[in-house]
DNA sequence: CATGAATGAGTGTTCATTCAT
DNA sequence: AATGAATGAACACTCATTCAT
């Protein structure tokens, strides 16, 4: 069941969702299909299950993100949180990737991800709250945005495969930092 | 030909790319799988003529954001901007969406939607690099993040069903020019 | 599609049902997998379809009776009709036996060669009380015994492979006029 | 093994022998499968096992019915006989039906059922013929005809949920008694 | 004797694509 | 130019059977 998961990590990365056969998966894990369908009762299941997986990982990254003050200390916070969602993003890539694949078809992989996604988000929210927002800004609606950023902004450097270096990371932290952090002005 | 584009709007809105078959698209356009193999030669080939035209209005987007300063002025000009850029994204929301179906399969489309986007993020980048950005901000980055940040926004608040209003728009809005464009600080 | 539900008569002849596959009646038939599902929706839709078929023709055998007296005469009635079910009954063989290997799991395909049979069944009843039915004989259950009877006197027929001549058919005529029609005793 | 056989009825009378999966039968016999094929070699040697049970009872049937007169003494004879085989019968309904799921496909089987009605039917014929049976009946063809015409009638009631209550068997017998035993006439 | 995890051949069904009219 | 009936390769999924423990 391992070898199952980690043989999809393998195809849905090569070659996402749609396009990965279940044939492949199994070749991958070096079982039969009888063992596939042992396991998941279907190709879908199989990404709920990764899903899932990758679920508990984004989930504990809310708790991974103090206070954010705007000073150098909280720049800093807040740059160790965006490095862990990084690390995290890369090594759920291929089930982000599938997820997208499917996402649209499927309403309860999307309620499954939501739910993920949503605690980060709520957290995040709470931190520039907090923090006192500058005008202008809604609290939700920036924490969502954050989020769609660094995710996205990781797909496109897949996509041109191109890494995510420190001075990217860098660039994403300031760029939030002083957007929604930073309230005080010259 | 029109007829066809328009249907695979519709029809790619509906299921996505890989759910939308030849039939469906066919029959929204009230014409025959011969007609449709006239004008493309496959389905491919259609979601590339569809991605192609989204490119050009796009690509018009580059045009539409002119110097942005640090101050209300500024402001304004991005948020002008933000607005076409979502009217935009609103329009041709289908196609994206057929788009992020099938780029991992398809290098050339990759390719094809990368140059439009390219073109928008470049003038995003110049823009910041006349600002004179703030430490720690790579403007090419800084750029891409923008242009991941809408784009994902945009997805987001579709899955949920959820429009993009001015709050949100504002929002994010408020947090690039303050993220980076206002280089004064207190 | 005449050629589809030809194909299907040899095959589920020869194999019945279950071991039918579609692949040989597409075979067959000279054609591809593609036109078989272009005409029936599945395999159980192409036997409803034959089942159709022989429901009709075995409609058409309840108008085939007449009154039965119980003479000679009556005889002859009974007789003539039971060669008529028996022509039907062996040109639709093949869709019999493919029936049986299904019902059990399709209520849909019961009800509707019900509905076929029971035509016959109460003609026959009414023909059997008009009669004026011997003492013990209820007409409703004696015409489905004969009904019984004489299908399944075939389909054992059939299993043996030996033909159902003119002493079977005389030899079930005369129980059956003997048992249901000649009131008179000595 | 026992077990076994018993819950390979339940399954059969459920689903029929081609939907029955042995995963099923030994789920109820709450056995394993490494044990089904400790005593059966395979799923179409099970139901020959228990046709086999059911031909030993059939067999005994052969000796419960005695010479058939043409008067009332006769007729309680055959309905003693009819009452039997009508136990017999629902007492095995589910190989009955399993048994017709399979024997087109299966000789072996086929020859296994028609020894054990062989038996019946040539008790059957031998008392007809006895009675000196009526001008036009084959005695061959009269008893395999009501041997068709009970199991038949109890399958069709059975299709039907409907029970083989006194009125049915009495109009079976009397049916039989008038058709092939009460030779004098007026 | 008993187990049940693992197997993989077999099959129904879909759908992009073609081509004779 | 337009049609739509026909095609068949591709694929997900089932289930009888085996065998190491």
């Amino acid at each position: 069941m391992r070898k199952l998961l980690d043989a999809a990590m393998v195809v849905f990365a090569r070659r996402g969702y749609h396009a990965a056969r279940v044939d492949d998966i199994v070749k991958v894990a070096r079982t039969s299909h009888g063992t596939f369908y042992l396991y998941f009762s279907n190709k879908e299941d199989l990404l709920r299950a990764l899903v899932s997986e990758a679920g508990e990982v984004v989930a504990a990254l809310d708790s991974g993100l103090g206070p954010v003050s705007g000073d150098r200390e909280g720049w800093k916070e807040l740059r160790q949180w965006m490095g862990q969602f990084s690390d995290a993003w890369q090594r759920y890539a291929p089930v982000l990737r599938a997820w997208t694949d499917l996402v649209m078809s499927d309403p309860e992989l999307s309620a499954q991800a939501h739910a993920a996604a949503g605690g980060v988000a709520s957290t995040l929210a709470a931190r520039v709250a907090a923090a006192g927002p500058p005008p202008g800004i809604d609290p939700n609606a920036a924490a969502e945005a954050v989020v769609a950023m660094v995710d996205r902004f990781h797909q496109l450097r897949q996509f041109a495969r191109e890494p995510v270096d420190d001075v990217a990371l860098d660039t994403l932290t300031t760029m939030v930092h002083r957007g929604l952090f930073s309230s005080a002005r010259g």
